[in-house]
DNA sequence: ATCTATTGATAAGC
DNA sequence: TGCTTATCAATAGAT
């Protein structure tokens, strides 16, 4: 479902993957919530992504371990068998028992470590690449590749500089229009200003009262300039 | 979906709810095989009906007992507390030793990872900008260093692309000479043999030996070309 | 992240 | 359950 069929098959993209992968991932969590609640059933769903990101989602009604003893009793099997690691009943085994699970840990920890380690060595590889390093283990094929992504990566960063550009334009109008303006105002002023003063030297006291609540009503005109935070 | 839309709230009709149970189940089990295919993800998911039937998946490349351990390690949580399988008489203080060294260990394994991770994030944002994503976080100072990497970047690139279009010029100048040589060997060779089977036909037996030791010499020319894999 | 054209899932009916 | 179909939902690809 979506703009094309696609086949169910490892996506090689890993950009696409990672996205599809999110897509999915809250698709697949929101199923698993409606149907516990449609149902009444009680779900668990632990998925792992190829990144090595959790996510999980568990009923309300239950937690994951009063699943999984349901699910031992269920199925039958054993997802820690400490019988099966102790089976000498000799109490030094038992020590041998904690050894096991943190070797087991361990190891998971390790491979988790190696695949990242890999992850990041062709993250690496590729940066370098993309930065003009190292060009001499590439075919003209893949030249070519790189090429691309390079010239599609300089149009968007050069399209975005244009949009600062054109802000920054903008804002210019504006502050130039907001200029003329208040340009504008402070010469009325000035002229009522002189006006006043020429009235005050005629002595009209009238006037002069006038003048004394002018100033304040002048300075109170409001700028009309749009709020420029929005153009940052 | 479906032939109307329906609230996610509990299905009271008990009949209804065990056949959307099942439509349900299936579906979200076939999402779970997709996404672990799709996206190379290792997905566990466990789901008990409101009758208490069981029903599980599980990615084929992980079993449930590995995903759990794995979740262990990523949550923090404990699934099944050690001790309390540990109940029969045994010096905890000892495990507890033995647990701690474990912990410690463990614990600089995870900063170790953090850090890779970390690293391995910044990569990833780092690439995605080179590739024009993710723009509207950079200022016009970063979006003009981009700029000045993606440049730098093409401008090697197509350096080395040139590279490679001087070396096959090269190499066609060079097939071309040699394909020269060729032919005016071949010339000479048509040359000779038609004078030797003129003088076949005029009957001359000393010829006619000479002509048959002459052609595998003829065709034993050494070609001058270089090797071409090297401009691979 | 947001938007849609499409495909996919499924509620209702049998 | 299984099948069908009208509908709603998920999502692939593009932006």
């Amino acid at each position: 479902m979506g703009r094309g069929k696609i086949e169910i098959k490892r996506i090689e993209n890993s950009t696409n993957r990672q996205v599809t992968f999110s897509k999915r991932r809250n698709g697949i969590i929101k199923k698993a919530r409606e149907i516990s609640v449609l149902c009444d059933a009680q779900v668990s769903l632990v998925i792992f992504s190829s990144s090595g990101k959790m996510s999980e989602y568990c009923s309300p009604s239950t937690t994951l371990s009063r699943l999984l003893e349901k699910y031992q009793v269920n199925s039958g099997k054993k997802l820690w068998d400490v019988k099966h690691e102790m089976k000498t009943g000799v109490k030094e085994e038992k020590f041998g028992y904690f050894w096991l699970i943190s070797v087991g840990l361990f190891q998971n920890l390790s491979v988790e470590i190696d695949r990242i380690k890999k992850e990041n060595d062709n993250m690496q590889i590729e940066l370098r690449h993309l930065k003009g390093g190292d060009l001499n283990s590439l075919n003209p094929k893949e030249l070519i590749l790189i090429e691309d992504v390079l010239q599609n990566g300089l149009t968007s960063v050069r399209g975005k500089q244009m949009d600062f550009l054109k802000k920054l334009k903008k804002n210019e109008r504006l502050l130039e229009e907001e200029n003329k303006h208040l340009t504008f105002l402070l010469h009325h002023q000035e002229l009522a200003m002189n006006g006043n003063v020429r009235e005050l030297e005629l002595g009209d006291p009238l006037k002069a009262r006038d003048f004394a609540c002018q100033i304040p009503i002048a300075f109170r005109v409001q700028p009309i300039q749009p709020n420029l935070q929005e153009n940052k």
